[in-house]
DNA sequence: TATGAATGAGAGTTCATTCAT
DNA sequence: GATGAATGAACTCTCATTCAT
């Protein structure tokens, strides 16, 4: 076998693990998760898994980069269609509280969760969520900047608290949906959330008619909100 | 030994065993707490604690509600010399980031996440997050009410909506604070939210040195904000 | 349950497992002795041999102080009728290399091996095989100032010197007599090793009647010398 | 490639899995050495032990007489000045338990240890056992009766039995200093085993300044005794 | 109430060995 | 010869839970 062949070999496990990782652990969390359960759903032996993620924490961290890498890649694609700022920020939101059409943008909330619950007491993972927390942060400051710049948005403090204060705003409605209150669902939190964006950034959003048609780019009709 | 004496004592060992509980999962985590650690540090056997407490989440939920009996109780004390909607709001949102004098008002947040991630998979458990939550919904709903009625705050929504986004910007802070992002430091995110609170509520505040004395009330002067 | 019970209940059992593990570990060694082994030899669960012995080394050091103390309390009933220091030796060396009529006494000599193996790498092990050597070395030094203070011995060195290549000497032999080497019986040891003792403490010695007539008090005969 | 060529390959590739394992179960023993630690440091993949040594016995075996071969050959070249008897005999007690100036005889006791202690349970390990130790003794004899035939030395029994007491003490001796017993360090216990080897082959021997210069032939002086 | 010995079903991890390439 | 992915059986150790006393 051709070196290239090897190394594309053992991509192929890697990835398939830690696809089957992100799976498991989205299922029951990370501390329900065996690994052997996970060897058996990628049908492999549990010393593989082990021979490619030496420790558990180091599978969670995996899974948790790859999650992320594909979440980004594939936002970039569902967001072509949309051109405005407003139309960017509403795409983000809508697709990072209620998901998008492909398997990676059905953000599995649960695994945040768990990634936050142990980042308070693991310095790896810790320093994991803080990457995707400073790359959503990044991601929000260019929409942001893009709106003020077009005179779409206009900010009432510095950008940095602006962005600060929404992600919060967006991490706290993510809680909503994942421990499922009844009350709050992705829907109703998608629109308050974009009603408080509006006021935190000078603009006009309702949600009608065009807001719907615009959402059906990301998820099925029925999955929409009243 | 008299009926009221046993019940004394019962409730005592009840008492006893949460508190201990309470600090373990804080230190460590839920699921790196050991039953045995918790019999050890009370004194007790851990067949002792597992008369009071059948299962292990039996514990947890006990632990959050003695937490949230506790922060509740003492909030009402620490919040005595507040008098106008907004310096509740204030002292609610500044106890809740940054704590309280008292230990039951330094809210384990690393607790909270260990609660959020369990809920997301336990029925029992996700009952006491929502109890939680609708307790601190409606204590923000009574100060906003008493800032609409003094005309000390105008709503741009339904005080519902305004509610629900409050608190999950909250949230979201109290993440980013357990999870110690460098640059959103407890004081900080009690500044920023303060700031975007005055913006859904029409209300004026910025962090002077009225603001510093009136926390003082809370806490010693070394942590307070710039 | 009364309390001195409960000890005797909780020394019975440690007592127990310390026997199994000693037999089991002699009969095939520290590193093929699985704590599983030992748990359903003794007729109890793997988690309760932890419970006394929380680690695997504290089962080896346990195994060995137990045997230890054994083999030396019934060496002084098994010589009590040993009189004169050359006596006392030949009583000493013949149950060291033969064995004596208890099973503590049959020296398992595959479990010294181990212990040595495991000393030169852990520190602990190797402070328990210094702990050995030590009182064996007392011993010896005990009986040859008996047979000096008696005249039975004369020395051509110092009694130190004397009691290190005494004791090197019969450990040397028991590295023989444990691997099995073919001409170099225990019985043919036990011979050489006084001979030789013989010659370092002056005294004469030779393997006849009455030496076989004495040794009738630690063995059988069939395991006697021809 | 040639034949020739193919077998010097092979032989090369033997003899550097043989030296990195005598390295490795050296450092920390037999049953702590993994094959893929010997595969790591020989620079060589684990499948490639596998295929010179099927299974992992055959290492030791192989280590053992690649480290028995290799300090016999490199005696004879240390005792190349020394002539009588007496100066062969003080020199191979000297490389046995303190070393001589090359790796190979700088004799690693705890291999030897390793070896015991897996020769009482492991028929394949007991015969290379005493094949070494027959070596050993056969010098010992070699060396003796030159001594005799000298009028060096008188013995006290037959030539077997002493040549077995000297092994067995040296033997002991190399317990000693293996498991690092405090009082009795390599230059002690050469120092005694000395003295009695040379009561039991009636000559005189006392660790004077002519000792020490001849010592200097097989190592430095400060690993001299005083 | 209270103890703590006892359980037992795993858990993650290890590692000699195999084998397709 | 050489690789290293893959196996799988086993190991020590864990721990919530039970239960006789």
């Amino acid at each position: 076998m051709a070196r290239s062949e090897n190394i594309e070999q053992s991509d192929f496990r890697r990835q398939q693990i830690l696809m089957t990782a992100l799976e498991i652990i989205s299922e029951r969390g990370y501390s329900e998760t065996r690994i052997a359960d996970i060897a058996k759903r990628a049908g492999i032996s549990s010393g593989l898994v082990m021979y490619y993620f030496p420790t558990k924490v180091d599978l969670l961290v995996g899974a948790v980069r790859y999650a992320e890498d594909g979440w980004y890649g594939e936002l970039e694609d569902a967001l072509a269609d949309a051109t405005t700022a407003t139309e960017l920020l509403e795409g983000m939101v809508a697709i990072f509280l209620i998901g998008g059409r492909t398997p990676m943008l059905q953000m599995q909330w649960s695994l945040w969760l768990d990634l936050w619950s142990q980042a308070t007491r693991n310095e790896t993972i810790a320093a994991v969520h803080r990457e995707n927390d400073t790359r959503w942060r990044e991601k929000l400051t260019t929409v942001i900047e893009q709106g003020i710049a077009a005179k779409e948005f206009v900010l009432f403090g510095t950008i940095e608290n602006t962005v600060i204060a929404l992600a919060a705003m967006f991490d706290g409605f993510a809680v909503n949906v994942a421990c499922k209150e009844g009350n709050v669902t992705a829907e109703v939190a998608f629109n308050i959330a974009m009603r408080f964006s509006s006021l935190s950034l000078g603009f006009v959003w309702q949600n009608d008619d065009a807001v719907a048609t615009r959402l059906q780019r990301y998820f099925e009709p029925e999955a929409l909100l009243a």
